[in-house]
Parts: C-alpha cells; sequence; structure tokens
DNA sequence: ATGGCAATGTTTCATTGA
C-alpha cells in the first residue's frame, strides 16, 4: 500500500501535471493539501477517470483538503470530529481506506509569530491533539498526513540559523510537533530516511530550489501497528521541478 | 540542471502562503 502527501497549491493550477503525475506513481492513497477548490468545482471526472474514488472538503481561495483513493473511502468526515464548532477553514477531512484511518490536515502557517494567525495555528494544533488523545490512534491502524508547517528538527532545516524563530521552525513549534509523537504517532519518514538535507518545501523566491534552501515540512504520522509495515518512504523532488510546479513536492511511504 | 514568486479574486493590485 503506497500513500503520498501533497500540498498541491491549488489543484486546478496543478491539474495537467497532478494527473499525469498520478497515473505515473499509481499511489493507493493520496491525501491534498491547498486544493483551494469549492466541491462542486473539484475535478471528479478526472478522478474517476484515472481510477480513483474522491472525498473532498474545499473552499474557493483557499486551504482545502482531500483524500483519493483507489479502494472505497468509507466513515468519511470533514472538518474536526470532535463535535464542537465548526472551524470557518477547510483543513481536516478523514476517511477509512482499506481498514486503515486516513486523516488529510492543513495546518495553519502562522504567517508571523505573535500574529492573529499564529495564534489560531496554535489554537488549531491544539485542537486537532485534543482529539487525537481521546481517539485512542495508537492501538489501531491510523495515519496522519499533509502539511503540517511545522519543522521537528535542525536536520529537517536548511539553514537553521536563518530559519530560527519562524512560525516553520522555533521551540514552541517543535514542541507542539513533540506532542503528536507522545500521543503514540511515529514519524514515518524518519523511520527510513535519517539523512539531513530531505525537504519537502522550497520557496518560489530567491532560487530556493535551486539552492535547496528548504524545510521539512510535510508529513506522514502513523500508529504503530502502520509502522511496522513500513518499507520505504521517499520525498519526490522530481514533481518540484519544470513547468509549473507546487512550492511542495510529494512525499511517498509504501507499506507491506 | 532544478532557475530568479505563484494563485486567486477583491483583477491591473491586494492577500496569502511559508
Amino acid at each position: 500500500m503506497r500513500i503520498v502527501t501533497w500540498n498541491v497549491n491549488s489543484i486546478r493550477a496543478r491539474q495537467e501535471r497532478f494527473f499525469r503525475w498520478l497515473a505515473q506513481d499509481g499511489a493507493d492513497v493520496v491525501c491534498l493539501q491547498e486544493t483551494k477548490v469549492a466541491d462542486d468545482a473539484f475535478p471528479w471526472p478526472e478522478v474517476e477517470a484515472a481510477g480513483y474514488r474522491a472525498v473532498a472538503h474545499g473552499q474557493r481561495t483557499y486551504n482545502g483538503v482531500a483524500i483519493l483513493a483507489r479502494a472505497p473511502l468509507e466513515e468519511v468526515w470533514r472538518g474536526f470530529p470532535d463535535g464542537a464548532e465548526a472551524d470557518p477553514e477547510a483543513r481536516l477531512i478523514g476517511a477509512t481506506v482499506s481498514g486503515v484511518r486516513i486523516v488529510s490536515a492543513y495546518v495553519p502557517n502562522g504567517r508571523e509569530v505573535g500574529s492573529d494567525k499564529y495564534a489560531y495555528k496554535r489554537a488549531w494544533l491544539d485542537r486537532l491533539l485534543a482529539w487525537l488523545e481521546g481517539a485512542a490512534v495508537s492501538d489501531t491502524p491510523f495515519l496522519l498526513a499533509g502539511d503540517f508547517n511545522i519543522a521537528p528538527e535542525t536536520r529537517d532545516v536548511s539553514r537553521p540559523e536563518e530559519w530560527e524563530g519562524s512560525v516553520l521552525f522555533n521551540e514552541e513549534m517543535r514542541a507542539y510537533f513533540q506532542r503528536f509523537l507522545s500521543v503514540g504517532l511515529v514519524d514515518a519518514f524518519r523511520l527510513r530516511r535519517a539523512e539531513e538535507g530531505l525537504y519537502s518545501w522550497w520557496d518560489y523566491r530567491m532560487l530556493g530550489f535551486p539552492k535547496n534552501n528548504g524545510l521539512r515540512i510535510d508529513h506522514i504520522l502513523v500508529s504503530p501497528p502502520l509502522a511496522a509495515r513500513c518499507r520505504h518512504a521517499e520525498i519526490l523532488r522530481e514533481e518540484r521541478k519544470g513547468k509549473k510546479p507546487s512550492d511542495h513536492a510529494p512525499v511517498a511511504l509504501d507499506l507491506v
């Protein structure tokens, strides 16, 4: 079972490129973020033509998440599944695929430490973690994938001294990432890849990609039952190259 | 090579992203 997460930075702007990649990759499950499209304008015919099913939770212009799968998507939910007040931003969707509970998440960026958007990022993470703590995810096949907007460690940052203190890489956000591990989840990528210099996002500006000035902020976290099945993990850097790339590369995980 | 912001709507600039 191959699972990929990708912040596509608009599924419509990326449509041709995305479906070309999908046909070639053949992933079983694809978690998308920043689809930037309302559900009625999602490319449903193209999904079906590619041999996939999908569930989406989107809005126009900003945010938006989706899950594509070859197998049926069951027990689907949108937004926070905690029954409390609805999140005005479409950042979370869940479904069960082949017995694995899959969640696609788009964590708020935070813009600037101390800003209203940073407060929203913290509150959003607190709410997700509170749900995870109550959901007993460590005992079941559970997978949380997406754009976390957090680089967990120094080895995940190309220029740590320059990035330190930013919304993506600071002590508080590193502590948030540790809380995901504390609820029993495992960074599946790091199970298979220990080296530094592997990033999932590069700024469009300032020659970010050619200079490999990147950060690893897109993650696939898994429960112990799935951690035992991890065989391979990789970042698909080829998809950051060429014409009209997303600023994020896909992250792929192969399970037995 | 991999290339010097990009996508969207509020559209000819502002907002957001990270």
